[in-house]
DNA sequence: AGGCAATTCATACAAACGTTTGAATGAACA
DNA sequence: TGTTCATTCAAACGTTTGTATGAATTGCCT
């Protein structure tokens, strides 16, 4: 692995630093939130000097944001690519949220930093916005396609797309409090694979239209 | 107002900034998280001493927990009494999810510190597990019941109580961003209320067996 | 009126916080 | 070999943090 591809040149010195303290902010922020992980908690873990934050990313919000973006930008392209399949509306909303489900739950710190965003200030993150607003209007185009050719049923668009949405944030938020407190004996991934496909039959069922298609 | 009657006997000195300090913590901890607030803000904002956190809670992680407390009890009453009523397991159902987005819109505090849970540890708060364990139940048993008649198509009943749950809690987060992401023009409790009906027939076409009752 | 227990208050404390500083270190280039 | 520039480092800065302390204040009972 590592070949000199894409994406992969070797790393220049300092970018090794500032890539170790990326990748273990991205767990820490993600798990203890912004003000429950200290800078020096950061620089420890990552084998780095305290002032390497300060340094490389201007301040500790500088290293959030870039850390923010760092864990986003995979999703945009998880739906993007789901709804570019071919097939009926349905169909291609299903798979959407099958892998997005599965997505975040093998990344749960991208659905973490989302949901303390969401929960955390009255309007989350530019970065967050933005990248709720174009999955928002995918899902919804995809919604009035089907609409129109009769497979979905009337509805508001907007509204149905934010509960299609809800499902995967949720879900991967929840997979593994509901396995311990409902006592689920089952291995994480299969039980993941479950939920995901669950949450996709779960969407389409209701979406279809009463008595299938015309 | 106030009329002396069940649970609001005159307050006893001390009591009264004991209550400020929970009404004023409730919003702080809900709005900026555990770590986000300071006990000097909540004291400050409560009109109390700096000391009464100490003095009334013990300490600021005894203040979080009553607040927690006293925040989810109402959870559990609103589930149980749209639960109770009568009906098709499938028409409950729906009233469930209704009351419960109604219910977390209008107090945003209530899921804003149950995600927090979710998204900050690994397991949350022994409080929210039970209720979480409890509103499962219910709604399993509800599900359940719909299956045995035929009412409602066959699938994991456990899943299906996440889905359930998962509406209420991500709507009433994403409400106010959404409305502003996406340019609603609307009144907000107007739009609260829209989205209500709508989760819950989204719920209740998710679940429905098809081709209706047998 | 006087004494008592509960509560409030101003102040102090050590620890942890994010950031700054200026010197040390290293590799790259001439 | 000498110079330069980016990076790392240990140490220190001033603030803010949660909690502790002991003296003031309050309302109540005899």
């Amino acid at each position: 692995m590592a070949a000199p591809g894409v994406g992969s040149r070797p790393p220049s010195p300092g970018e090794a630093t500032r890539d170790a303290l990326l990748d273990t902010a991205a767990v820490l922020f993600s798990e203890r939130g912004f003000d429950g992980t200290s800078v020096r908690a950061i620089t420890e873990a990552a084998g780095a000097n305290l002032a390497a934050v300060t340094y490389h990313f201007g301040s500790k919000e500088g290293l959030y944001e870039a850390v923010l973006r760092e864990l986003l930008r995979p999703m945009r392209s998880v739906i993007a690519q789901a709804i570019r399949m071919r097939g009926t509306p349905l169909s291609r909303i299903g798979r959407v949220v099958r892998s997005m489900v599965v997505h975040m739950g093998q990344n749960p710190g991208n659905p973490r930093l989302m949901l303390q965003q969401l929960t955390g200030s009255p309007l989350p993150h530019p970065a967050v916005q933005s990248l709720m607003k174009s999955n928002l209007q995918r899902l919804q185009a995809l919604i009035e396609e089907g609409q129109a050719d009769g497979s979905i049923r009337p509805g508001d668009s907007l509204l149905m797309a934010v509960s299609l949405l809800s499902q995967p944030a949720h879900m991967s938020i929840v997979l593994r409090p509901v396995q311990s407190i409902m006592d689920v004996d089952e291995d994480e991934s299969q039980f993941l694979a479950r939920m995901a496909d669950h949450a996709a039959e779960f969407a389409v069922r209701a979406l279809e239209a009463p008595g299938g298609a015309p």
